[in-house]
DNA sequence: GCCTAAGTGCTTTTT
DNA sequence: GCACTTAGGC
């Protein structure tokens, strides 16, 4: 078989070219997968031995879909090659020099919940109000500051104010408190391998020998850490092919820097550049309707991505009056889809995980399958949290995030006290909490996992997982509630165990070390229920490197999409843009774009103006629909009237019309109404209200509102 | 130490 | 709307 057959020249060009620096610059769409995988299926075909080539990718589904095709490509062959996340690429090689690096074997990797948890607990000790220092705010800092490579004694010297005393007084103590519980968090797996390359070159030469061949996918969506560990790592070959398209630069908010695409070329001397400017993938409205956004970025390097496909269908926009109305048009045009189509082959997009709940609520009740991609993290479940916890103090008893967690878990009668009391003999004797326990209800708790420790090697894992629920008493404390909430919890838990037990089954026998360390990495339970004719729903964070032929792009409001942060920065702003570019771009046959004129956000009715975005695509490719309005002298029903206020601070107005109870009304958000009550305010005449019944396409709704935006028809 | 009720403040996106 | 925190009664 030819590998090259189905390429175009660039891409066949980036394909052979084997040594040296290579930048492929790949619009969206234009076969940015493919030349990355058929590039190593080529390398290998030209004898470079699979143990030599790393590929880097930004999230593990990504990785897997690597994997997968290049194993299509030739086989098994592959199978000896690094693919994998940044992240999970220095977990290995902090597993391979764990001592150089000052922790012990039995590390483990926490995840932002925990750092969370790390951080409160440093400004309660050090009695630091968390109304007035954010503690989320704190550990983002940190973690910002940790992927910019600013050690402590960096950062000391550009505090400025008063939060930034703050941040670095609990980056030193968060430090300390982490390498103490021998634990790691996710930007540690970055800045410890730069860390060892940097003071120990011979274990530098011996990975650069390693690694002679690197690819690196998304290079826009670098940050300053995973820039320095690949510009480490291709130093001494300079074999990397980097690959990325600025226009879809969407992680700026974690220290993403899409100018280390721009610097490629200097970085690397005899750059070759290959551009790849061929969509295939959608048809030519919605290309256009993507450059059309796209285009107003001031910062930009001006491409011409094209599509030779056909013209396609416009797009649809959908204006509701309120999110269940935009519910229901997306269940309703999902409904006709699947008709001719399978549900896989449609996807829901949002801007934030938030909006999913009332897509999911819609799906359910149409009956329609679908997925959830992220989210509501499964690891991140209480219950799964619980277990880990045992599991990780289990494996290492130094982890005094995990015992605090879990001491009282079920009840024990185990408070406060004993805890602040454990600690201080614990801060004395300079020893871990869990060894500080000697006495009263502690030490029932640490027989339990004294006696699971010595039995942690002696049976298959999802054994032991059964024997942790049963001794620890997670088990008989779902089981004896009773309700449905434990009865989904007891689910998880066994859901989990087909976790490992899909994790030995790959791996045959597993230990618990390398069970913890691989799922400390896995932050999407995408894999673990696999169903396989669905709708998706993810946000568009998430969606990026897929493609659907139907996309919903939902909740397109200003506030929302862009987001009510990004507002008031222009890179921000043109980060967003990206976003919708991005979104834009995964959807191959049609497009559908929604927004509602009401939206319940944060428990308050709000209404927000629709999304410039929307407003930036040539009006000729879309294709508008509107919800109706009631006719003048129209019967309302008034037994199915849902009553609901819309948050008024932001719209009184002058009155000077009369409006009286039967009046028929016209709302710029709302559409036709009918005048049902008038709520007079005697302090304040000006601050009038009316009760009137608006008709959605589903039925009448009655808001209480004021005289904005209103008038008489 | 546990439980409940009431109060508070906030929510972008991910490894 | 929600998760999270706090106060107060048991």
């Amino acid at each position: 078989m030819d590998i090259l057959e189905n390429l175009n020249d660039n891409q066949k060009e980036a394909v052979l070219h084997i040594n040296g620096p290579l930048l492929v610059l790949a619009g969206a769409g234009s076969g940015k997968t493919k030349v990355l995988t058929t590039r190593i299926a080529y390398l290998i075909q030209e004898g470079i031995s699979p143990l030599n080539i790393l590929a880097i990718t930004f999230t593990n589904k990504a990785a897997m879909e690597m994997k997968g095709r290049i194993y299509k490509l030739i086989g098994y062959t592959a199978r000896d090659m690094q693919i994998s996340t940044f992240h999970s690429f220095g977990l290995r090689i902090v597993k391979e020099n764990y001592e150089y690096l000052g922790y012990s074997k039995n590390f483990v990797v926490i995840d932002s919940d925990d750092s969370l948890t790390v951080v409160k607990k440093i400004l309660k000790d050090k009695n630091i109000d968390p109304n007035k220092f954010n503690p989320r705010a704190i550990r983002s800092k940190i973690s910002t500051l940790k992927n910019e490579l600013k050690t402590p004694d960096i950062y000391k010297r550009e505090v400025s104010d008063v939060f930034e005393e703050v941040v670095l007084d609990v980056y030193l103590k968060y430090q300390s408190i982490l390498q103490e519980n021998n634990s790691l968090d996710f930007d540690d797996l970055l800045i410890l391998p730069i860390k060892l390359f940097k003071e120990k070159p011979d274990i530098l030469e011996y990975y650069q020998e390693k690694f002679k061949y690197i690819l690196i996918d998304e290079y826009q969506d670098t940050n300053e850490a995973q820039y320095k560990l690949t510009k480490l790592l291709a130093k001494k070959y300079q074999n990397i092919c980097a690959v990325g398209d600025v226009d879809q630069a969407i992680y700026g908010f974690r220290g993403a820097n899409y100018k280390n695409i721009l610097n490629f070329e200097r970085d690397y001397k005899n750059t070759k550049i290959i551009n790849l400017e061929e969509n295939y993938r959608s048809t030519k409205t919605i290309l256009k309707a993507a450059n059309s956004v796209i285009r107003n970025n001031k910062n930009r390097k001006v491409k011409n991505l094209f599509s030779n496909l056909e013209e396609g269908e416009k797009i649809n926009y959908y204006r509701a009056s309120d999110y269940q109305d935009e519910v229901q048009f997306v269940v309703q045009k999902i409904k006709e889809l699947a008709k001719s189509n399978n549900y896989s082959d449609i996807v829901i997009l949002y801007r934030t995980n938030a909006q999913s709940r009332m897509f999911e609520d819609g799906l359910v009740k149409a009956n329609i399958p679908y997925k959830i991609i992220g989210g509501i993290n499964f690891y991140g479940r209480l219950e799964i949290k619980n277990l880990l916890a045992y599991l990780r103090l289990i494996h290492n008893s130094q982890d005094n995030v995990s015992l605090e967690r879990i001491i009282n878990v079920p009840k024990r009668g185990i408070g406060e006290k004993t805890i602040s009391k454990l600690a201080s003999t614990a801060d004395l004797k300079q020893i871990s909490l869990y060894e500080a326990i000697d006495s009263g209800k502690e030490l029932i708790f640490k027989n339990i996992i004294e006696e699971l420790k010595a039995k942690k090697d002696t049976m298959p894992l999802v054994e032991f997982i059964d024997l942790v629920l049963d001794k620890s008493g997670i088990r008989k404390e779902y089981e004896s509630e009773k309700s449905l909430d434990a009865d989904i919890r007891l689910e998880n838990l066994e859901e989990f165990k087909s976790v490992a037990k899909t994790f030995e089954d790959e791996y045959g026998v597993v230990s618990l070390e390398d069970f913890l360390l691989n799922i400390s990495l896995v932050s999407d339970n995408t894999e673990i229920k696999e169903e396989k004719n669905a709708v998706s729903l993810m946000t568009i964070h998430a969606v990026k490197g897929l493609e659907f032929p139907y996309v919903f792009l939902v909740g397109m409001e200003e506030n929302l999409f862009p987001h009510a942060n990004s507002l008031y920065s222009e890179e921000e702003l043109e980060e967003e843009r990206r976003l919708c570019y991005v979104a834009i771009t995964r959807c191959k046959k049609k497009m559908f774009i929604t927004n509602a004129r009401i939206r319940l956000l944060y428990g308050t009715n709000q209404v927000n103006p629709i999304s410039r975005f929307i407003k930036e695509i040539d009006p000729d490719l879309l294709d508008n629909i509107s919800a109706n309005c009631f006719e003048k002298n129209e019967k309302i029903d008034y037994n199915n009237i849902k009553e609901e206020k819309v948050d008024i601070s932001k719209n009184y107005d002058n009155v000077d019309i009369n409006y009286q109870v039967g009046d028929f009304v016209y709302h710029e958000n709302f559409g036709a109404g009918k005048v049902l009550e008038i709520i007079p305010n005697l302090k304040d005449p000006t601050r009038t209200l009316l009760k009137i019944a608006f008709k959605l396409p589903y039925g009448v709704k009655t808001l209480i509102y004021s005289h904005k935006n209103l008038r008489k028809v």
